[in-house]
DNA sequence: CCAAAAGTGTTAATAGTACACCCATGC
DNA sequence: GCATGGGTGTACTATTAACACTTTTGG
């Protein structure tokens, strides 16, 4: 009879992206409240405990909504990190005592992947703060938190190479090929042409033209687009086959 | 105060692949024993809880050494799987009390891939019986082992076409190329032609010609290649651009 | 007019597809 | 000799890459 089976608390942390008006992409973090001094936070993953009659992809789903306020997010499971000295730090210890009120002495998590327009609006019900970060000024995070998002970032890589209309949530409703471009760059590291990009995304049947133009650039104005994700979905396209 | 947190166990299950004979995806199963019936026995996806100082890593490791004798098997985590009902059936139930002795309400379990030359002697020091199973003939499984087999067909194409190298991870070291071809396209349903796959193949500096021929075969005996790890790990390539 | 980026066009290189043709072997 | 598959070559097509040229706008 063996009793060295774990029997374990299960968490979920969400890795949600955003791209900025610089460029960069950025991740959304929220705060946690340190030790008995109230004063002293610290960023985190959001995320939870999944409750014992919940799935892993309905936490993730309500941690998004405790979260933002939106109600669906395009979300993807993609690992379970379960090193047993995750949770080894006396801080982390102590938060989750306070936060939870359970005494833990190991804890699995599962991270989810979401994407997010910046300039949406975030409402969180739990959290008091909740921030974009750009991901070159990360701080340090407690847990695995920055291990996690550093995994986080060869996932999106994938899953834009996989599904290219996942990029367009992290884009406004309309947009320019320049700003699909550089957003293009910020995630996969290839380096195309913007030319040939241009061509090639305005090619799409799904990238609509619209009427509108940029105003007061001090250029030629861009067109702006729109995506069809109807004329996508029949089509089942990838950017580079 | 919030006592409705999960505090569950948690499962390591491996979906181990081999290409047999005839051209078909294989997978491994052990068997269970159920009920106080001891000559009543089930299929089931190998697997295990993991121990309380074990990452998940780990546990499928130790659970692909316990299945197979073999020491390093390469392998991948592919998706974690909580849904509250996946041990409500009655059967899977009393087959974990008997098989863990403790009273489990709740598991969840994190699934892995791995690959297996179907030739490879298999030597179990846990299981009495381990039998390859095509794919086709899948018998009904227990807990929601189908449907994880399911989402690993999917995971497996995906593996191939980002890592080509693991595919040698199936064949014997010696192949024909038709055998890879056979295998591709058990994998991977594209079509490519038989002749333009063989001139690619063949193209690839770590595909290395070697000089022993097929014997008693009713056509031109075809050549013996071999698969060069190191010449590919500097290259980076994929099958397909 | 100049700088900067939009947007179009042209061409070359590369990769993928289709298929013809000869080769080797067992029956 | 014939069926079967091995192996090579050639021609066609599609995709990608490089880059020149014209357009538009603010300063």
């Amino acid at each position: 009879m063996n009793f060295n089976f774990i029997h374990t608390y299960v968490s979920v942390d969400c890795v949600v992206f955003g791209f900025d008006h610089e460029n960069r992409l950025n991740i959304l973090l929220a705060q946690r409240y340190l030790d008995d001094m109230p004063t002293d936070k610290q960023k985190k993953l959001p995320g939870s405990l999944i409750l014992s009659n919940e799935d892993v992809d309905d936490a993730a789903e309500r941690v998004l909504h405790e979260l933002t306020g939106i109600k669906k997010m395009v979300l993807k499971q993609f690992k379970c990190f379960a090193d047993p000295m995750r949770a080894s730090n006396k801080h982390d210890i102590q938060w989750m005592e306070e936060e939870y009120k359970h005494n833990i002495d190991r804890i699995m998590t599962v991270a989810y992947l979401s994407l997010c327009k910046i300039d949406h609006k975030i409402n969180s019900a739990k959290y008091d703060t909740v921030d974009w970060c750009p991901i070159e000024k990360l701080p340090a995070l407690p847990f695995d938190h920055n291990q996690i998002i550093k995994e986080s970032l060869v996932e999106i890589r994938k899953w834009i190479e996989s599904d290219f209309s996942i990029i367009f949530e992290l884009l406004p409703k309309k947009f320019t090929i320049r700003q699909l471009y550089q957003l293009y760059n910020a995630v996969s590291e290839r380096n195309i042409d913007i030319k040939n990009f241009h061509k090639k995304i305005s090619s799409f049947n799904y990238i609509i033209q619209l009427d509108e133009i940029e105003a007061n650039v001090a250029h030629r104005a861009a067109r702006y687009y729109k995506f069809d994700a109807k004329i996508y979905k029949k089509n089942n396209n990838k950017l580079i086959k």
